[in-house]
DNA sequence: CTGACTTCGTTCAAATTTGAACTCTGTCGC
DNA sequence: GCGACAGAGTTCAAATTTGAACGAAGTCAG
């Protein structure tokens, strides 16, 4: 490794651009969810993520790895979901380790009406914003570098879309 | 507002691949740094902002927006790097109530220090990983995007550039 | 001036996140 | 079977983040 190959003007307008929509699009996100629905953004993609799966329900580890969250931070989060009525949890018969986090009916009432809303603001502050063809290649490009980074993780495989 | 526009697959491909690519970056820039450097990629960012400013520093407001964070977060994270002897604070003259956030010489040498290694990161896991047509198409998409929200919000103006 | 407002940064308690143990199983080679 | 190991999820204390007050200055019309 020689001497470092600093950012060039482009890159950096580009690795600022993507740190500062990320922050600022999270915390409107937030806001907006904790205002109209009482859940966090986090709470939210982990209900959409159990919406998406077979019989609605995931096991911690899967989950954890789809929402790039930490175990333990996972724990916590279900834990409040649960406590909310939103989440219910079940344990595995063939394995007893294993936890099955599953939305109730009243996770996926919550779901359906925050969803409105939510996906309403994501096209205002990013998704509308765009072109189809800044679209498509934010998509590819930043698929490539998620992949890449999912299989130098552990959690290989995972991640199914939706 | 009629029925809602949910996102198409495509859409749906970006917003995900946006989400999951920013979740990752961090935790990994943030194990970096914290290894290497002992500092957080807030950290690291904040640094990297007062060190574009002129006679590097500037104001408490200035550079909570410019990292896109909260007041009371930034008064924690300047009172770390200021107990740290990376930061020092200093009030204005002509406004008491101003406060600037000035990095030190060993705040310096301490960016100069970590930035090869986070640089060769940041190119490692996202910036060589796209072409330099998707660069630029990331850069003014998500810029725009940017330029929105921060014109939305309270902090207009600020956020020069590095 | 003066009173109403705004702005600045801090403080505080509560909520959340982190990472390192820790406890329980499965699993595999022998 | 047995023992070493890896995997699952939880627990815990410490670090961080949040958002709502707060106190102290500026600002500006009247």
């Amino acid at each position: 490794m020689g001497r470092p190959r600093w950012l060039n003007a482009q890159e950096k307008r580009a690795w600022n651009a993507f740190l500062g929509t990320y922050e600022l699009l999270n915390r409107r996100l937030d806001q907006q969810l904790k205002q109209d629905s009482g859940i966090s953004h986090l709470q939210y993609v982990i209900l959409a993520r159990l919406s998406g799966a077979s019989d609605h329900e995931l096991r911690m580890a899967e989950l954890a790895c789809a929402v790039s969250n930490s175990k333990s931070g996972l724990t916590y989060q279900i834990g409040q979901l649960e406590q909310a009525g939103l989440v219910r949890r079940r344990t595995c018969e063939s394995d007893v380790r294993a936890v099955y986090a599953g939305l109730t009916d009243a996770g996926m009432a919550l779901l359906e009406r925050a969803a409105p809303g939510h996906v309403a603001l994501v096209r205002e502050l990013l998704i509308d914003v765009l072109t189809p063809d800044q679209l498509n290649t934010l998509a590819d490009g930043l698929g490539e570098a998620n992949r890449r980074m999912l299989a130098a993780d552990d959690c290989a495989g995972e991640r199914a879309p939706q």
